[in-house]
DNA sequence: ATGTTTCTGAACACTGTGTTCGTTTACTTA
DNA sequence: TAAGTAAACGAACACAGTGTTCAGAAACAT
């Protein structure tokens, strides 16, 4: 069994490094800010960086563990019908407003949600179907998702996450439901 | 008026550059691959890259010209209807199509054409509306073709660019006519 | 054949990465 | 609260990649 309290140090080291990163993802794109730029913000030695993370995208990914545990959560306290995929929708608008203003950011976002939706909606969706691939149409439901996601974000939440859920279910629904019974 | 002949060197010289990027990218990331990759691919000089590029972004976005002139020849060519969005997103298929091979990759796609097809779109798109803010609209149209395009692509084009055009159609049309004039 | 343009290659300064290690500081718990 | 342990510090280091410069060689147009 792993050690439940860690060192307050650590909590407060790591807190600092995933706040700067926030931070700086804000300022400049994720793919300019340097570890050097994150250090100095969280005023952090370098060799402690290093003790913690193995690098920068390591960093961004701890940032991720929240949400994904919330995904998580989701996924085990519910089974699959047809009004899942708008219920996982939902509970994600709502958990990204929550923490608005919070460490997490568009990056961590599209870089690590397409991944984990993509599998679970391939899981819940029929092997084969003959109007369109299976993987093309889950594909697409994860991409729109989370463009409509980045459109929210980007645009400093200019809507309710429920008015985001129904534009998401109103411009995907249609168009997916027919092409499965098609 | 410019120079329409260029010299033999300066012609080969770019093409090279542009094939070993091309090439590159195809067996790794966009930002894993250093100007140091490319050039000795090319079998350039180091100083012969920097006279005719300022750096590898400005390289990759020189191979992108071809399919950009494409797209505004389409532009060009037609008028704005109802079936417009759907020739021009086939006309983008098949041309992506007819040079597979070529040295237009994914990386080019993804970070050029969205900020072309969207401007188009909402140029091309009631300014108000509302059932939905016409920016999501437009962002959610362009993003959901980049993700079919996407997934050909990166599938290694396992239908034809009609087919792909009819999925795109079957699955993005019903959701966005019924959201426009609910 | 000549004058011009381009390519070359080596050198250079610079920025950022990731590691190491001896020292200092802060935390835990007995 | 003192002693022992764990973490943070910071300076130094090797390394990889960037972008520039310049003198000389090669290829080009006419």
């Amino acid at each position: 069994m792993a050690k439940k309290v860690l060192d307050r140090r650590v909590e407060r080291t790591r807190q600092l490094l995933q706040n700067a990163l926030s931070e700086l993802i804000l300022e400049k794109e994720y793919e300019k800010v340097t570890v050097q730029d994150v250090i100095d913000r969280a005023n952090v030695g370098r060799s402690t960086f290093y003790a913690h993370f193995e690098d920068k995208e390591q960093l961004l990914r701890s940032g991720f563990e929240p949400l994904r545990a919330q995904f998580e959560d989701f996924l085990s306290g519910a089974e699959f019908d047809m009004e899942s995929p708008w219920a996982l929708s939902l509970t994600m608008f709502q958990q990204v407003q929550k923490q608005k203003g919070g460490y997490i950011t568009l990056t961590h976002i599209q870089k690590f949600l397409y991944g984990y939706l993509l599998d679970h909606l391939k899981s819940s969706l029929p092997k084969r179907n003959k109007n369109i691939p299976p993987e093309l149409l889950a594909h697409y439901v994860v991409s729109s998702f989370i463009a409509l996601m980045t459109w929210w974000i980007d645009n400093d939440y200019p809507c309710s996450a429920e008015q985001m859920n129904k534009y998401f279910r109103q411009l995907v629904e249609p168009g997916t439901s027919a092409i499965m019974h098609a």
